[in-house]
DNA sequence: TAGACGTGGGC
DNA sequence: TGCCCAAGTCT
């Protein structure tokens, strides 16, 4: 079947024509047409927009993306910035490394590079938070090399070209060079950018719009009928359910007492209320002794790999109470729920909504 | 290397 | 409602 396949290289200005005429507008994109009269991006917010375009859809990244360039425009205005600014700048966005790496990898380029980002994929690779397929992102849209991206839409796409139905992960490899094959050597950046929108826009998930598509000549799932169901995937595991508590405290002149979680595991880095490990039975832990009130409902939230339930407790700090560890005092001016990972910003929304509690 | 790591929107 | 999915990386 391979031979119907008209010549790879055909692929790229059929796919770059569509592109010319569908590409979306987006914060960090110059436009075909400013691209081909030689505007280049700037590598800075190619790199940003990438890093938190990771796992997460272009509606939910528009607004931290411009806030982040706006409060910090340049890259050594980034580097200089306080851990804490941008964690709070991050929270809501989820995957939390990603600030913390973001953070490390500004420095390492504003200290190492000169604040100018490499532009080789083995040169990026090598920086903190920047994978296979940012690595490769970044070097052929923000540089124009011809690299490979494989991200989601594009193991789609190809999975979906050749009729593929090994699951994913195991088929990566073989998408990814079955990929490289079809990437040419002209516009290599515009070529990345186009078969990520065909997969976005086009070649979706569910429902597939075959009929309208650039590629729909040469691929195979589409004449065997099968793109629908295409890539297959393992089977996830089932998620527990695991429990916890966590403690709302206020001063009598009303700030809150919260804390640094540690850099490393869920929520690394983020501001959070004092509590329980997360588990089956966790033993409760307030953070000082007092005649906690526990709230009638409970918060549930789901991540990656398990749903949480939280009961949540209210008291008043005591007179005198200084915060150990990692724990502060925040003035209530300061406080800002939106500066919260969203599991803790709902315990905060649940207990200011709840009556009677005498805060 | 498979599991950890967030969140919100769509169906 | 619950599951799938989104421009993945790190360990």
């Amino acid at each position: 079947m391979r031979d119907e396949i008209p010549d790879p290289q055909t692929f790229g200005s059929v796919l770059l024509d569509w592109y010319d005429d569908h590409a979306r507008k987006m914060p960090w994109r110059i436009s075909p047409s400013d691209r081909k009269a030689g505007v280049m991006p700037d590598p800075y917010r190619v790199w940003m927009s990438e890093v938190m375009l990771q796992q997460t859809t272009v509606a939910a990244v528009k607004d931290y993306f411009q806030r982040f360039t706006l409060r910090w425009p340049t890259i050594a205005d980034l580097a200089a910035a306080e851990d804490p600014d941008v964690m709070a700048e991050w929270a809501g966005l989820g995957y939390y490394a990603r600030a913390r790496n973001l953070l490390k990898c500004a420095r390492v380029v504003t200290s190492e590079y000169g604040g100018q980002f490499p532009d080789t994929y083995d040169a990026l690779l090598k920086l903190p938070g920047i994978g296979p397929y940012t690595a490769a992102a970044i070097s052929s849209i923000a540089f124009d090399r011809p690299e490979t991206v494989l991200d989601g839409n594009v193991e789609r796409v190809m999975a979906r070209m050749y009729d593929i139905h090994d699951p994913l992960p195991g088929s990566k490899p073989a998408l990814k060079s079955l990929a490289g094959v079809l990437t040419p050597s002209v516009r290599p950046g515009d070529y990345a950018q186009a078969v990520m929108d065909l997969g976005a826009t086009i070649c979706t998930p569910k429902s597939p719009a075959c009929g309208i598509c650039p590629w729909r000549s040469p691929c195979l799932a589409r004449q065997n009928g099968t793109a629908a169901e295409l890539p297959k995937k393992t089977p996830k595991a089932p998620k527990p359910t695991r429990h916890g508590h966590v403690y709302l405290a206020q001063t009598i002149e009303g700030a809150w007492l919260l804390e640094r979680r540690p850099d490393k595991g869920l929520l690394g880095g983020m501001l959070g209320w004092p509590g329980s490990d997360w588990g089956d039975a966790p033993a409760p832990s307030p953070p000082f002794e007092a005649d906690w009130n526990c709230l009638g409902e409970e918060v549930r939230h789901t991540f990656t790999h398990f749903h949480l339930i939280l009961k949540i407790y209210v008291a008043f700090v005591p007179e005198g109470f200084s915060p150990q560890n990692q724990m502060l005092l925040v003035d209530k001016h300061q406080f800002d729920p939106g500066d919260l990972p969203t599991v803790m910003a709902k315990a905060f929304k649940l207990c200011s909504t709840t009556k009677g509690l005498g805060f």
